[in-house]
DNA sequence: TCTGGGGTCCTAGGACCC
DNA sequence: TCTGGGGTCCTAGGACCC
């Protein structure tokens, strides 16, 4: 018999952002609520009746304007800092159930039960428990790998109990595996579904039940991975303690395209300077800065002028003045005078922890030239006048009103 | 007109070294 | 001097996740 046979579960938050919102504002429950992303760009979070509208995932907000404006659908702004606190809230009362616990996600937790005797009656009593004690509703799903588990918290929603226990490798499961498109497995993206259809893989029993070669010469290990894990095999182990941070990111979108070299550069020079800002908050240091531009995607006649310039320091580095003249000869660099740009951002690669630079910084910081950069920011933000919802569109309700307890 | 931000992992090609 | 193979690093890009 095999030792390394487990039992894992999937805890999931429901329509986190909104159930947030609605511990807040008890008005909200039962209506069709979304919340938005950054900007009020996109939805990024529905609730059950905003689902049955329907409200897409990821649709942005100029899209459904007519179900908020006729007072279907009430859009708010996100607030990071509420789901922050309630996410930590949930995650800590969920630690006590297992001894192993990887918190994947703001909403989500991977638990092993594997010496757990009854682990839907275990994760049943969680789940009352997290209700009670944060007021947060979530679904369970169990099974033999992360990627059965996965599968089976998405079934889980339609279950009364709010709990599915995915059989073990056998008829039954195949009979599961039938039921669900490919491209709901974990890792199987739209790019891969779209090539696995041509293949004539359709559901994920399919998928489970693919050549290994073919998959592997079509989409790699991880493609072979998905197979493994489908079949019950483990291939992708519990992550206990969260891993020191591989990147760090900052980016945005802006509100209408870039052309103007100043510009561009005022942003990314920000970008870095705010990078900069993060690096150091985690006592890390990095030794590559990724400068990248992109167009705008959404615009199919939109010039294709996107792209990426790597910058190795001979000594990781946490300071602000490097990180900012590496953005700044890369923005010269990728500059084109025909470009058009809608997005930029810098990533940190190659972090360790740093040394004794760290006090170095406060000598080295160039304030003066810092706010100059900043205000350049700001001023590019107002004029391009990024998504206006906030101040003042009467569907959409704001916030301030609302503290964590 | 308006389309998020922050992550992870994998791969490929070229440069360079031995 | 010429030729070749293998390993590693760097750069860039693609796919996926929440």
């Amino acid at each position: 018999m095999a030792t390394d046979c487990r039992t894992i579960a999937l805890i999931d938050c429901n329509s986190f952002y909104v159930s947030c919102e609605r511990l807040f504002d008890l008005s909200l429950r039962g209506k069709a609520v979304v919340v938005l992303s950054n900007n009020d760009g996109c939805v990024v979070a529905r609730s059950k009746e905003a689902k049955s509208v329907p409200v897409a995932m990821g649709v942005p907000l100029f899209q459904i304007r007519e179900h908020v404006d006729a007072g279907r659908v009430i859009a708010l702004s996100s607030n990071y800092t509420l789901y922050g606190d309630l996410s930590h809230r949930v995650m800590s009362t969920l630690a006590e159930v297992a001894a192993v616990q990887e918190v994947y996600s703001i909403d989500e937790c991977f638990l092993d039960l594997t010496d757990d005797s009854n682990p839907e009656r275990t994760m049943a009593e969680a789940r009352a428990r997290v209700l009670h004690d944060v007021g947060i509703p979530t679904s369970v799903g169990i099974g033999q790998t992360k990627t059965l588990a996965k599968l089976a918290s998405d079934q889980s929603k339609a279950m009364p109990s709010g709990v599915f226990t995915m059989p073990p490798p056998g008829p039954l499961l195949a009979e599961v595996l039938r039921r669900i498109p490919a491209g709901d497995v974990w890792g199987c993206g739209p790019a891969i579904s779209k090539g696995l259809a041509a293949m004539g893989v359709i559901t994920a029993l399919d998928l489970a039940r693919m050549n290994v070669g073919v998959m592997k010469a079509a989409y790699g290990v991880t493609g072979v991975r998905m197979i493994d894990e489908l079949r019950g095999t483990r291939c992708i182990a519990i992550e206990d303690a969260p891993a020191q941070k591989k990147t760090i990111t900052v980016s945005r979108s802006f509100g209408t395209d870039v052309s103007d070299l100043e510009e561009l550069r005022a942003a990314v020079c920000a970008f870095a300077e705010r990078a900069g800002e993060k690096l150091r908050s985690d006592g890390l240091a990095a030794s590559t800065m990724r400068t990248w531009v992109d167009h705008n995607r959404f615009k199919p006649d939109a010039p294709a002028c996107s792209g990426a310039c790597d910058t190795s320091f001979p000594i990781a580095t946490d300071l602000t003045p490097e990180l900012i003249a590496a953005a700044d000869t890369a923005v010269r660099r990728l500059w084109r005078p025909d470009g058009r740009w809608k997005k930029a951002g810098v990533l940190l690669q190659g972090l360790v922890r740093s040394g004794s630079r760290q006090e170095s910084f406060l000598d080295a910081y160039d304030r003066p030239r810092m706010r100059m950069l900043m205000g350049a920011l700001d001023q590019l933000n107002r004029r391009h006048g990024k998504a206006t919802i906030a101040s003042g569109t009467r569907a959409c309700k704001r916030r301030s009103n609302i503290r964590p307890r």
